[in-house]
DNA sequence: TTGAAAGCGCTAACAG
DNA sequence: CTGTTAGCGCTTTCAA
C-alpha cells in the first residue's frame, strides 16, 4: 500500500495540490471551509508528509547527529537519553554514532552525517583528536554543531562542559573537610583534559588548605578499570601506610581500590576515605557506597540539544551563531565511602 | 559555502547532469575518459550526493530507526552498540527511539520513523503493549520490521530472540548440580514474555531432577531494583531457613540479594547459592562476584540489524519476505556466588 | 557515448 | 481564495 501524497488528496478533493499544501499549512488564505475538507480527508487517509520532499525542498531534514564515544557507558548512555528526550520535543530525530576513541571514526561520522543532510551535529572528541579541521569543514558547510563533555578550545561553537577542576576541587575540599589530611590521587593518562583538570583540582584544594603537594601520592592509572584500581590501592597502602583518603578519578576504578581496601581490612571510611568521580550507577549498590561527584549526563544531554536547536534556528534567520559555553554544575553526592561532615574533627 | 551539485560538476565540465550521474555510478556506456574527468573534479571539490534527492528518487533513505524501551541500561546499550556497528558496515544510519516501556510512545516513534522514510524498524515492545495493529500498519506500508529480546508472536515478522526459558533451564539446573536442593526464584512482575518463560525455565529443572515444585519457594518483584532484591531476600530467608540457592529473574535483583544475604551474615556460597541473569557490567565487581546468565546484546543487536537488512533487500527486490526466527545462544558465566561444579557433592 | 526530459513530493512566488 | 509554474538534486528512460 502506497503512502497518500498530496496529489492524491488534491485529485479526490478536486483542487490543486498547492491548496492543500496550504490548507494543511494552516496558511491563512484558505477558505474555512476548503480547509476543513482538506484536513478530514488527510485524516481519514492518514496522510504524513514525505519528510524526504520537505526536507529536499525545505533544505532541512529535522535530524541532528549525535557523535558519542562510547554507548556501553553510564555516562554516556544518560547523554543519548537526553539528547533524545529534548530533541523530541522539538521534533527532531537523532542519529547515534560512535567514535570508539578513534579519530579517524570521528572524522568519517561527520562525513557521513553531513551527507545525510543532519541539521546539525552533537560532538563530543575522541581521546585522539589533536587536530579540527573536520569540524571546521562541518561548520563552514552551514551545519552547526555544538561540542559537549569532551570539547576543544580550539574549535569556534557553542559548548556545553562540567568544570572538571571546580568539581575535583570539591571533591578534594570534602575529603579534607571531613577530616583527612594525607590524600592520595589516582588520575588517568596524559591526554584528555578531563584528567588534567582534575588532577589540577586536587592540587588547589590542596593548596587552599595549606596542605603541601606530594608528588609521590599521585598514581596513574593505564587503563580505566575496577582492576587497576585494585592494584593501585595496594601500591598506595604500601608507599603510604598513613594515607587516609583516595580520591580517584573515575568511579570504577574507585570501586577497585574499595573492594582492595576491603580485602587488605582497611576501615572505609573510618581509616581511609574513598572518592570517586560521575556517580555511576553502581557506586550505590557496593560495600561501602561510594561517595562521588555526580556528573549529569542527563542534563548535558538536553542541554546539548537545546543549545544546538538554538544554533540552528540562528542560522536559519540568516544570522551569526555566536557560540556560548554553558557548564553544568556538579555536586558531591556523600555516601558511606567517607566520613560526615558532621564526624569531623576540630 | 553551499554544497556542490551534480549541476555544478556539468556545467564546470560542458556535460549534463545526466552523464555526470552516469559517470559517477559507474555506469557501463560512458566514455572511460569523460569517466575519469568526472571523478576526479568529483573528488577535488569534495561532491557528496544530496541524500535527501536520492532518497526521494529512489525511495530510500539508508536510515533504520532502532525503538528500544530504555537505552540506560546495560543490555539495552549493547543492542545499541551492536545495531550501529552492523548498520555502518551496510553504510546504514541508525535512528534511535526510547519507549519507556510505554505503548502509546511506542505507537508514537513508529510513525515519526515512517513519516521519516526509514527503510526498516528494529523493534522491541515495551512491556504495555499488548496489541499489534501499529505494528502491522508499518509492514503493509511496506516497512519492514523485526523484532528483537521483547517480541510477540502475533506479529508476523522476523524475530531475534533468546530462549529465556532454555536459559533458566540451565542456570536452575546448574544450581542444583552443584548441590542446591531448595531453590527460591525470584520473578518479574506478570507481563512482559520473558518473566513468564524464565519462570516456566526454572520449573522445568526442578522438573527434571524431580524437584517438588513449592509455590511458597516464588517470589514476585515489583520493581526492577536493587532494594527490591534486598528486601526479598529477608523474606526468603525468613520463610525458609534452609533455602540453598536463589535464582533471580535479573542480576540488579541478585545482587540486592547478595548484599542483604552479607549482613544476614548467611555465607554466599557456601550456604545459599545465587544466580542473577543477564551479566551486566556490575556482576564482575560484587563481592563475591555473581554468577550469571550471558545475555549477548552486542550480537543480538548485530544480528537483528542484518536480518533487517535482508529483509530491506527482499522487498526492493520485490519478493515477500519470509519471516525468519533467530536465536541467539545465551551461557551461564559461573562466578563466585555459585559453588564450583567440581565441589558438587555426591 | 551523450543529453533532453520527466518526475520523485513538496512548497513558494505569483497570477488569476 | 485558488491554481499555475517552477524548482529543490537526483536518476532513468529514450532519443539523438
Amino acid at each position: 500500500m502506497p503512502k497518500t501524497t498530496l496529489k492524491h488528496l488534491a485529485k479526490i478533493l478536486g483542487l490543486s495540490p498547492a491548496t492543500v499544501s496550504k490548507a494543511l499549512k494552516n496558511y491563512p488564505d484558505i477558505n474555512e471551509n476548503t480547509k476543513k475538507r482538506v484536513i478530514e480527508l488527510a485524516e481519514s487517509l492518514n496522510y504524513q508528509p514525505n519528510s524526504l520532499a520537505q526536507g529536499l525542498r525545505n533544505k532541512e531534514s529535522k535530524i541532528i547527529g549525535l557523535v558519542i564515544p562510547e554507548i556501553v557507558h553510564h555516562f554516556f548512555s544518560n547523554i543519548i537519553s537526553g539528547v533524545i528526550k529534548a530533541a523530541e520535543k522539538r521534533d527532531y530525530l537523532v542519529i547515534i554514532l560512535q567514535t570508539n576513541e578513534s579519530f579517524e571514526q570521528e572524522k568519517l561520522h561527520l562525513k557521513r552525517l553531513m551527507d545525510k543532510n543532519v541539521d546539525g551535529i552533537l560532538l563530543s572528541l575522541s581521546d585522539n583528536t589533536t587536530q579540527y579541521k573536520h569540524i571546521k569543514q562541518v561548520i563552514d558547510r552551514g551545519i552547526p554543531v555544538v561540542m559537549y563533555d569532551k570539547i576543544s578550545k580550539l574549535v569556534h561553537a557553542s559548548k556545553v562542559i562540567i568544570d572538571d577542576q571546580k568539581a575535583a576541587f570539591n571533591a578534594t575540599q570534602y575529603l579534607i573537610e571531613t577530616g583527612c589530611k594525607k590524600i592520595a590521587h589516582i588520575r588517568g593518562d596524559l591526554k584528555p583534559q578531563t584528567t588534567i583538570d582534575r588532577f589540577i583540582g586536587y592540587k588547589k584544594a590542596l593548596a587552599k588548605n595549606n596542605i603541601p603537594f606530594d608528588p609521590t601520592l599521585i598514581y596513574k592509572c593505564k587503563s580505566l578499570t575496577f582492576s587497576e584500581g585494585f592494584k593501585i590501592a595496594k601500591k598506595i597502602i604500601n608507599d603510604h601506610p598513613d594515607v587516609d583518603g583516595v580520591f580517584a578519578f573515575t568511579d570504577l576504578v574507585a570501586i577497585g581500590v574499595l573492594k582492595r581496601l576491603s580485602e587488605l581490612n582497611i576501615s572505609v571510611p573510618n581509616q581511609v576515605s574513598v572518592m570517586g568521580f560521575s556517580d555511576w550507577f553502581l557506586t550505590k549498590i557496593t560495600t561501602p557506597t561510594l561517595s562521588t561527584v555526580h556528573q549529569p549526563g542527563f542534563e548535558m544531554g538536553q542541554k546539548a540539544f537545546e543549545v544546538l536547536y538554538k544554533d540552528i534556528c540562528t542560522l536559519k534567520k540568516g544570522q551569526k551563531i555566536i557560540p556560548e559555553i554553558i557548564e553544568i554544575p556538579t555536586y558531591i553526592v556523600p555516601r558511606n565511602s567517607t566520613l560526615k561532615l558532621l564526624d569531623k574533627p576540630r
